[in-house]
DNA sequence: TAATCGTCGATTGTCGACAGTTTGATCTTG
DNA sequence: CAAGATCAAACTGTCGACAATCGACGATTA
């Protein structure tokens, strides 16, 4: 008999189980709109609508809180999250602070493979732009900086990107449109790559400061031009 | 009639529920090693240890989880999330980041009651150092850099330090003993206010990398030191 | 008419139960 | 004696139910 694997790792993806579908449901419903923001999530409601009982719904919305998607009121449910410009502020100055110091170690831990996959991300992201497809658009460019992070190769900063990430999914999301011109953002990528394989640490932080507070001044103007979210449903 | 409260805010504090309390002591077990890395969370047990069914408890391990102290094996339970050296030097990494740039933003955001909370608080860490008690020494500390990130004005950024902050007192509560000199650990938190009053960016990184960094490498000594954790039961 | 109070439906928090799976031990067999 | 098969106990995942609480609506009163 062997035990098959360690009992404790790292954070065992848990594909099977109901509790991860009906988050990755949830998640869904709201980044796309269908639960706008301020609206309430009725536990049952959702239990029904997914042919499941509550108890998963309440455990998959404990996740989705923690996440940062909704906002428990005790006694009162739990709530889609709403986002105020300061949120927005919030969220990319974090992102900003952890994204420059995974890309110096990015850089640091580059090897050719993982040096192909960024550029081949690149090309994905060029490739992308062509569609006119936002929502493909946002997680491709999200897969780019990604990859950064787990090159970095730190599980935690990595979580903490994707906690960030999915915050400012669901923001996009509401938004609707992406930012202008999609090229130029895919763009914006290379020299920020170009800086990682260079390895010059300054440089690195100066074009990720570049990109990403580009990213934040656009994203900030967009929620600030259309601050009263798509009516709060109920 | 006036809408009492706006809906959704910030998390809101639920200080009564069941699954806070449950967390809180799930908690205090693991940091006091009542419950040894490695160890299994037996969802039954602790509920009838603390009079309670089984659905709060779950739902408060998954909040440990989230937190990184409990690891969820799909099908065979919650187990006490063990650290590898490596974990060690995830969690500073991450920390060191984000405290630099939490540093910078308090020293913008000084006023002169936040400047004598600090100075308070590192009076009452030279009062601590006397006590002899490592818990309330460790508890102390984060107070101080807990409150720089308070200051900073970041609440994602407080709530990241904050889980990196359990996890560490895990970590530190299992070790035991803290690092040999306490009136050393306060003193060394003298220069970092220092920078900070005077707002010099580069000294205040300069510090809190110093600051930091000691604790990094104390941390790791004694985690490699001491590296079979204290036998996990079951 | 406006404000307050009481009532009723809807929803949450919590519980106990059941089925399926895992674990660990015993038994079997080469 | 070792390796594998077998079996029972323990545990998790999920469900439906019930009491407590919340929110809204309508009735009551000044």
């Amino acid at each position: 008999m062997r035990t098959i694997s360690p009992p404790v790792g790292l954070p065992a993806l848990n594909e099977t189980d109901l509790v991860g579908q009906v988050a990755r449901r949830l998640t869904e419903a709201i980044v796309q709109g269908r639960l706008p923001p301020g609206s309430k999530v009725v536990e049952a409601g959702i239990a029904r609508e997914l042919g499941v009982s509550r108890a998963p719904v309440r455990e998959a919305a404990r996740l989705l809180e923690q996440q940062g998607l909704l906002v428990a009121n005790p006694r009162r449910g739990f709530f889609v999250r709403q986002f105020a410009a300061d949120d927005i502020d919030e969220i990319y100055d974090l992102r900003l602070c952890v994204e420059r110091h995974a890309a110096v170690l990015a850089a640091r831990n580059l090897t050719p493979e993982t040096r192909d996959k960024l550029r081949r991300q690149i090309e994905v992201l060029h490739e992308t732009a062509d569609l006119d497809d936002p929502a493909r658009q946002v997680e491709e460019d999200y897969r780019f900086h990604r990859l950064i992070c787990e090159i970095a190769g730190n599980r935690r900063m990595l979580r903490l990107f994707d906690d960030l990430a999915s915050e400012l999914r669901m923001v996009i999301g509401l938004i609707g449109r992406l930012y202008d011109d999609p090229h130029e953002i895919a763009r914006t990528h290379e020299p920020v790559l170009a800086a990682i394989e260079a390895g010059h640490p300054e440089r690195i932080v100066a074009h990720v400061d570049y990109h990403i507070g580009h990213a934040w001044r656009e994203v900030g103007r967009l929620v600030r031009e259309i601050p009263p979210w798509p009516a709060a449903a109920k």
